[in-house]
DNA sequence: TAAGTTAGCATACAAATGTATGGCAATTAT
DNA sequence: ATAATTGCCATACATTTGTATGCTAACTTA
């Protein structure tokens, strides 16, 4: 269990988080102290120290930029979007949120796809294995059929949608799994996107 | 219209593009220099400024780590499929490309290398379908276990590669095909490539 | 009251980092 | 034959960067 992060802290955090996943390089201290105005790289350096020891943080010493964030490594570890389509972070979780809300939140809208690496074996129904990375469109109305990417009670899972009269049936393709029905009401679900592709490396996998 | 990199060139670039991919932060000059044996960041340098001459990557002056890959502005590439190789039963492969698809840009695409449509499926126990596409590099010597594709008697096949003694054995995935067992000296049987990647599209599978 | 946390500042310093310049050998192009 | 490019090295330098230390102030906790 995390610590609780201060208010200050925590826009730090998410300033990092918007760098990270936007920009797509962690910034230096002197960028962060820019940012928040301050005049003192040291001040930065003791939030980023704060932040690391209640985990939320990973740093390399004596690394330029050697931050990593240690949050949402759960099932999927976005990766940057290129070109001005670069919109952050599709998929943030914090450790609070899921405290309060009981689900992930999605910080901030892309405005087209973007790539979730994938990570641990939820999604196997959909051949779809940890070390892939997907594809996903979450501005689009899922159809049935279609392949959706779903956050529910705090899983991820991939499998393919058809809606119902008053509820919407996830199914597995592989046919050992029983579909999942989950009411329209039900407040831990939420269609994260559909994926539109599958990419997969095979170059460590020998054998 | 880009200028042709040297192989020296190419090979920083494939460094670059590998740890912005892979690690998700640009090496320093010193990262570099260290990995490919260099005793000066000055070296460096220099190919960075004659790769970002030749219009593969951007520099951000004076900043640390601050390289962009000019490569990735479109997140598809269009590529042509160069046929149809056969997982189960051997197919015919076509001379001339039988169709294009947008291939995302994480999906690195070595030099040479070229893609086959996937079609049958004896290997889906390896996770790859029918209607795949895959990345095959022919530069590479394949290794035990090593996912290949093989012209035998005029048709291709993609199966796992064991090398034995005096003959080669390629094995599917799927129980239900037999290991094909070939002389070493046999004729008509050669390696094409190694699958380096595999894409799959999911956007015409609704329903 | 005393101790701890949070939040900011200043200063100092070693190491890392990007950059500039010049030199040299080998190859390629004109 | 001469010029240009490539590939590598050495040295030097100004910044940038991360880090360490100490100081002040406000607030919270024990």
């Amino acid at each position: 269990m995390q610590k609780e992060l201060t208010t200050i802290q925590k826009s730090i955090l998410d300033f990092l988080i918007d760098q990270i996943k936007g920009k797509g390089i962690p910034p230096t201290l002197a960028d962060v102290a820019k940012h928040f105005g301050y005049k003192n790289r040291a001040t930065v350096q003791q939030h980023f120290q704060a932040i690391e020891k209640k985990g939320y943080i990973r740093k390399s010493p004596k690394l330029s930029r050697g931050i990593e964030l240690t949050l949402e490594d759960k099932f999927f570890v976005p990766r940057p979007i290129l070109g001005e389509v670069a919109a952050g972070n599709p998929l943030t979780i914090y450790p609070d949120a899921i405290d309060t809300v009981k689900l992930p939140t999605i910080a901030r809208m892309p405005q087209d796809s973007f790539l979730l690496r994938v990570k641990g074996d939820s999604l196997k129904d959909a051949y779809i294995f940890s070390g892939d990375i997907v594809i996903v469109n979450p501005n689009l109305e899922p159809k049935n059929g279609q392949i959706v990417v779903a956050i529910l009670d705090d899983a991820a899972v991939v499998k393919r949608y058809y809606k119902k009269r008053s509820e919407i049936e996830l199914v597995s393709e592989n046919a050992e799994y029983k579909p999942i029905v989950i009411d329209k009401k039900y407040a831990s679900f939420k269609i994260v996107g559909i994926v539109v592709g599958i990419y997969r490396s095979m170059e460590k996998k020998a054998g």
